[in-house]
DNA sequence: CTGGACTGTACTGTCGACACTAAGCTGCGT
DNA sequence: ACGCAGCTTAGTGTCGACAGTACAGTCCAG
């Protein structure tokens, strides 16, 4: 038993007091915080009930910051007595996060966190590189001036957590810069899909930039891509977030996760 | 209690003798019919139980088909009773199908058929065009000669129903078609997305294709499509996707879908 | 000491029950 | 006649229980 989650077991109430801000209430605050992101992405608000975006919170935020291993079983009654609720919720939320691809569940099976595979991410970064170029043109079409300052404000933001070497800061702004992008670009399909894979990457990008000199590079590209959208030149937009997100992957697999991983993933 | 799914309440038991092959065992023939695809598209097999795969099933098909309405309301209930089980399985069916964007779901109340809005549907088909374009340019490059082939004979079956008149059989031989695609295509997580989207539209792409002449013309795009993979052009396969895919929704437009969904989508 | 069958445990999937809430209906006031 | 408030009903979300199955550990044969 204390084998799945054990590792954390001394954590009563999990989320509160996590983030350093209250979960209780509606946090209204736009300071992207990494509970208040998450339950964007999952598009959890207004969709289900406080008890399943609890347990999906946690453990989504357990698997994206590494405290849950890849691999490792997501036991439904070890959590719920963790929440103490029953494992009707629980199991909600586990089929919430296995379809945005944190989680997998086979019948009959404990759910595990998904493992990914070197391939898999490539994959992954692929798609999503042409996408945010869809973004990228949809953007330099739609913005308006106010949003362009927008995007120049938060840019200011993320460059100021990048000088002061905050990776948590600069990262869950970085992910909150994209998903004001996607909103911009007004296609809600093509947001949803970029929310969904950006939820599979957080992982690696949380990695990705640690590394020295990354963070650095990807506030260059941010600007790049940003100065682009001002100059509504959707082309180049479009290229410079393909570009970025090839490098983004470049550094993750320099990082020698995917050897590390490629050992894993079969166990 | 007749409101919401009476005007099926004489099929007892539901899935069962619909497409005209039983349901139970598994039906490895390759033939597509429509069960089977809609089963792969949700991927369901292996991953859920029996009951679930079911309904499912059953829920899905009924929207794709028109069976249920846009709009219409799921009653947990009383699919439960349908199909002899417990709301658990129901609801987790649903839940899938909410994945899917097929179903809508808000806390507390009643599950309803999803309602696309016109901007929704161009959204999807701008998307979807730039993914199947990926799509085309990865299977020109990695397409076997035996991936070929049966590209081209699988063309050759849907050229028969066309001749023939048979738009279900074309219908769906068209849908496992674009599924062998993104299969040889070779990337999973550009599969997952677009088997996604491919549920989204089958109800349109359905109405589409029952259009005067669409028939014949999407048959031409194939034709076309699948010529520029075997000569390994792979921008060329991308284009010609894209605006097939374009062609596609300018049919649906053009058969007055979003009108008359216009006045309903508030409903 | 190793491989395979067996057994026990622990977890999953399903069920029916219950509290709570949304939606429809009735009847009132205007 | 019309709109609103309260009531009724029907459906959701959650729970604890139960049957069935996967997994781990044990025992035995070789």
């Amino acid at each position: 038993m204390g084998q799945g989650l054990g590792q954390i077991d001394d954590v009563r109430q999990p989320d509160a007091e996590q983030s350093g801000q209250p979960v209780s209430g509606q946090p209204a605050e736009p300071v992207p915080n990494r509970a208040t992101e998450l339950v964007r992405l999952l598009k959890l608000t207004e969709r289900r009930e406080p008890a399943v975006i609890e347990v999906a919170t946690w453990v989504g935020l357990g698997i994206i910051e590494g405290r849950l291993r890849p691999g490792e079983d997501l036991n439904s009654v070890e959590l719920s007595h963790r929440f103490n609720s029953s494992r009707t919720p629980v199991r909600e939320a586990l089929m919430l996060l296995e379809q945005e691809g944190l989680v997998e569940i086979r019948a009959r099976r404990r759910p595990r966190v998904a493992a990914f595979t070197p391939q898999r991410v490539r994959e992954i970064y692929y798609v999503r590189g042409h996408l945010l170029g869809l973004v990228g043109q949809l953007v330099a079409e739609h913005a308006s001036d106010d949003d362009l300052a927008d995007l120049r404000e938060r840019l200011g933001e993320m460059q100021e957590r990048a000088d002061a070497g905050d990776i948590d800061g600069y990262f869950w702004r970085h992910v909150a810069l994209q998903e004001r992008m996607t909103d911009i670009g007004g296609n809600e399909t093509l947001k949803g899909i970029l929310d969904s894979l950006a939820l599979r990457t957080l992982i690696l990008r949380h990695a990705s930039l640690a590394q020295p000199g990354r963070l650095r590079a990807s506030v260059a590209d941010q600007v790049r891509i940003i100065e682009a959208i001002e100059q509504r030149d959707g082309e180049l937009a479009a290229m410079l977030l393909l570009r970025a997100t090839h490098a983004a992957l470049a550094a993750i697999e320099a990082g020698g996760w995917s050897e590390r991983s490629a050992s894993d993933e079969n166990g």
